[in-house]
RNA sequence: GGGAGCUUAGCUCAGUUGGUUCAGAGCGUCUGCCUUACAAGCAGAGGGUCGGGGGUUCGACUCCCUCAGCUCCCACCA
């Protein structure tokens, strides 16, 4: 069999993706098995994979192939998100290369240039998954603003319209002044901002509008409002300022005249216990000036610019006008002093712009209702959230959740489906023909030129948290009248989720939501969260830091398989992850040990007629056990998403079980033929190990497989079973590793050049191999004779390498030394034993314990029993 | 300000009712080897009073209290 010297991952990773693509093994259709379903958190349709992705990614390949192979119905769902905020600024940010100016577009015009846009960078991500090994149900790949999606959200739009819960509502937003949009308060970041406390002076009017003598003292972060105050505010039990009531003051600089108002809003201590009442840009200082009635005055319009109701500073950017009006105020001795100030100040999560308090008219989505539903479906356990912490998260956003501003004020994404007549009214229907008709209910002689459709979209996540529903059925949602198609019906519920915590809210909460709400069900039934990227020194990946590998080149250097075993190796659920490039050199050494392996394997001659050596006997009989054992701990980790552990089992498994001793074991010496019963063996083990490895290595796997033996046109590791544990004999196992243990400390010695005959002996003495493994030991410790001799072992023989001792037991024991161990070793099993017995003894322990636990006990108390009188033995022994 | 979590070997992390096998893994480091599958390798070695202090217990990495440090989430104190 011929074999390459060297493991060439790029050649094998394309041929066999194009063969799993062109044999659509990764396509599913809903059949009698039982279904595995995942849909992938769709990437921004014109993003490029970066490292979070292929973490991402690899976990959820990982589960899936794994389910494949246990004989489920695996279906992936991939697809793009259309990323209303961030397609649209970057769609902006290219125009105004080209020298066009979004204002000077008509909607239309700009919607032309996006969709140009979407079709020329959207869905690179999808291939790039490709290259990593993603076996996505590409037939199936969803956008989520094609026309069916789309259909789904207007209609659930409509939904819960009717249903009263979607309002138009004057409220307080976070306005974007970059981005020109309001956004969530999930989308503002809150970030600790070194400002200034600037003390102003606000005089005391004399009732007629001129100042007098005396003034109060404000201290205010945001001097460049102050056109716009309303009043100021102290509070009702502030002794210090009793004389000031139902007086006014004036704003600087402008005179303005202002009420002192009565509010226990404001805080006695903090500041000076004087806050001025700015409505149109604070949103507490609104909800304040509702509370008294207060006038509502903007002078910072959408760009973050002062207006012409400012007065002064016109067409100022807000930190300009900041700083000019410190320098006015000065002037006009209205300064009293500057503080340093840290303050939290909010940031837009897409453009990092300062958020702007704004008052606009925006459309919200009541969420106490949905959130209480979908607080249930974790806290019920319906869904497990792993790792689990994150259920005191998830709580407490549930339990605070504020309603939801669905409305943006951009072009990319699904138009609103209001339509204003006239009058000023409002409908909201799927379409404009059925606005339109829903219209002339009111008015007959409306015509489709009257209805003027709200200019805003929805919130991306609107979208999104309809994909597990819609990728199947787009005409479910907000159709609950309609039955779920036979897609729906059979994918879902899906079964896990793999993604970020930062999304939690964005997207898992209001999945569980929009589950709760269209299918009466849960979406998934675990989310597995994974960390976030960082490097090595723990800082996030960022381009600006540049400490952001490109995954594509990974991929060229080192190969998809060493990539995702670089990043599943230190990815523990729900801990930030390290990425050092060192992983995925360990999965590249990885790939060339599992290849090499097999290079020494294809190459033995077999002499079907040869007697099976012992130690290869042993070796057969070993590994057959150990491999049982550990596709059953593999298993335990998989079930418990403990996907690293899983993978070093596999890992530790191959390389030190397998490779370095199984093979040590059997291998023929030079020129000589392997006998047929140990090869047959080793294939079957080789075949077992490659299923076990490929849910996390795809590729070389595969290719592996398929060069093993001879494989028929279609077929492919991907549908062969895992690997089933049989049963395995532990105390086999425990002496394997036993004599293991003394084959490397027999080595140790030796590599140190030390042959202690003493240490030796100790070391067969306290070998705690049976006598079945003395050929194993032989071998690897170098020994070719080995034995007791004398009477009653009074002395043994060996020779290493070429040095024969014989030793007798008598002088070369300390005996003193070995029977104070050995007494003080008793007395902690005898007290061991005591506690053991006491517990099993404990009819509470008993009768709460689990079986197993209690079974656990029992095991315990018998090993203890075994040991204590071994124990005694030796002791006897030394006497 | 509120909440959650973390602190175990040089680094990244396991440690699943408090109990023999519990002080572990991987990587890195050091030593010796180009041994005919593999130097991207082989054979070995060293390394931690489990953040500090206190408590409960026959027994604590594990439970409780406290201090210190770090991280994340939520939050409009002007």
């Amino acid at each position: 069999m011929d074999i390459d010297a060297r493991y060439n991952p790029s050649e094998v990773e394309d041929k066999w993706y194009s063969y799993w693509l062109e044999n659509r093994f990764f396509h599913s259709e809903p059949d009698g098995r039982e279904p595995y379903t995942v849909v992938i958190p769709p990437p921004n349709v014109t993003g490029i994979l970066h490292m979070g992705h292929v973490l991402n990614n690899t976990l959820n390949d990982v589960l899936v192939r794994k389910a494949r192979m246990d004989g489920r119905n695996a279906c992936w769902v991939p697809g793009t998100d259309h990323a209303s905020i961030a397609t649209e600024s970057k769609v902006v940010a290219r125009l105004k290369e080209k020298g066009i100016s979004k204002d000077d577009l008509t909607r239309e015009e700009f919607l032309k240039y996006a969709w140009e846009w979407k079709e020329e960078h959207g869905g690179i991500i999808l291939q790039q998954l490709r290259k990593l090994g993603a076996s996505c149900d590409w037939d199936r790949t969803r956008f989520t603003m094609e026309p069916e999606l789309t259909e789904a959200v207007t209609a659930t739009f409509c939904w819960f319209y009717r249903k009263g819960m979607i309002y138009r509502g004057v409220r307080m937003v976070n306005w974007d002044p970059v981005a020109l949009t309001a956004i969530s308060d999930d989308e503002v970041v809150h970030k600790d901002t070194k400002s200034h406390f600037y003390y102003l002076k606000y005089f005391i009017s004399d009732g007629g509008g001129r100042p007098t003598a005396d003034y109060v003292t404000i201290a205010t972060t945001r001097p460049e409002t102050i056109m716009a105050d309303a009043a100021v505010c102290i509070n009702p039990a502030d002794e210090r300022y009793r004389h000031l009531r139902g007086k006014k003051v004036l704003i600087p600089l402008i005179d303005r005249e202002i009420p002192i108002i009565e509010d226990s809003y404001v805080e006695m201590d903090f500041g000076t216990g004087c806050l001025k009442v700015t409505p149109a840009h604070d949103a507490h200082d609104y909800e304040i000036g509702l509370r008294h009635n207060l006038p509502v005055l903007e002078i910072i319009d959408d760009r973050g610019r002062l207006n012409e109701k400012a007065r002064i500073l016109v067409g100022e950017d807000r930190f300009d006008a900041r700083r000019k009006i410190v320098g006015m105020l000065e002037e006009a001795g209205n300064l009293i002093k500057v503080e340093e100030y840290i303050s939290p100040v909010g940031y837009s999560e897409r453009t990092d712009a300062v958020i702007e308090p704004k008052l606009s008219a925006q459309w919200f989505l009541k969420m106490d209702q949905l959130a209480a539903k979908a607080l249930e479906s974790v806290e019920s356990g319906k869904i497990k959230l792993i790792p689990d912490k994150y259920r005191n998260t998830y709580r407490h956003w549930m339990e605070n959740a504020h309603d939801w501003c669905i409305s943006r004020q951009l072009w990319w994404g699904q138009r609103i489906p209001a339509y204003y007549l006239p009058d000023g009214n409002v409908v909201v229907e799927e379409t404009p023909e059925l606005a339109l008709e829903a219209a002339r209910k009111k008015d007959p002689s409306l015509t489709m030129a009257d209805l003027r459709q709200d200019e805003d979209v929805l919130d991306t996540w609107f979208s999104s948290w309809l994909w597990p529903i819609s990728v199947f059925d787009p005409k479910r949602p907000g159709h609950p009248e309609h039955k779920p198609n036979r897609d729906l019906s059979y994918y879902y519920p899906t079964n896990d989720l793999v993604t970020g915590p930062d999304i939690i809210f964005f997207w898992v909460a209001r999945m569980i939501m929009a589950g709760d709400e269209f299918m009466d069900d849960v979406p998934f039934r675990n989310v597995y969260f994974t960390g976030i990227v960082r490097d090595k020194l723990g800082r996030k990946m960022s381009k600006t830091l540049g400490n952001s590998p490109d995954p594509l080149d990974l991929i060229a250097k080192y190969g998809a398989d060493a990539v995702r075993l670089g990043m599943l190796l230190c990815s523990s659920a729900g801990n930030d992850i390290l990425y050092d490039e060192s992983q995925v050199e360990q999965g590249r050494n990885f790939c060339g040990k599992i290849w090499n392996s097999w290079r020494l394997v294809s190459g033995w001659n077999v002499d079907d007629k040869a007697a099976q050596p012992e130690e290869a006997r042993i070796a057969v009989k070993w590994f057959d056990n150990l491999l049982s054992r550990t596709i059953e701990t593999v298993e335990d980790h998989y079930s418990k998403f403990r996907i690293s552990d899983a993978l070093m089992a596999v890992y530790k498994l191959f390389w030190d079980d397998y490779c370095s001793w199984y093979l040590e074991l059997v291998k023929p010496a030079y020129g000589a033929a392997v006998d047929g019963v140990t090869y047959s063996a080793t294939l079957t083990f080789f075949e077992k190990l490659l299923k076990l490895i490929h849910p996390i290595m795809p590729f070389i796997t595969e290719e592996l497989w398929q060069s093993m033996g001879r494989r028929s046109p279609g077929e492919t590791i991907m549908f062969q079973r895992t690997p089933v544990a049989g049963p395995y004999d532990t105390a086999f196992l425990d002496s394997f590793d036993a004599a293991r243990e003394t084959v490397m400390a027999i080595r140790g010695i030796r590599a140190q050049k030390q042959i202690s005959p003493k240490v030796a002996l100790k070391l067969f003495i306290d070998g705690d191999f049976s006598d079945e493994l003395l050929p194993v030991v032989k071998k690897f410790a170098g020994i070719s004779e080995f034995g007791k001799g004398g009477a009653e072992g009074a002395s043994v023989s060996f020779i290493v390498g070429t040095v024969r001792m014989s030793i007798p037991l008598e002088g070369h024991i300390d005996t003193g030394e070995e029977k104070a161990k050995l007494q003080a070793e008793l007395e902690r099993q005898r007290k061991f034993l005591a506690s053991v017995r006491a517990k099993l003894g404990n009819e509470k322990f008993v009768s709460r314990a689990p079986e197993a636990v209690i079974a656990a006990e029992r095991r315990k108390e018998a090993d203890s029993l075994a040991r204590i009188e071994a124990l005694e033995e030796s002791l006897k022994k030394l006497q």
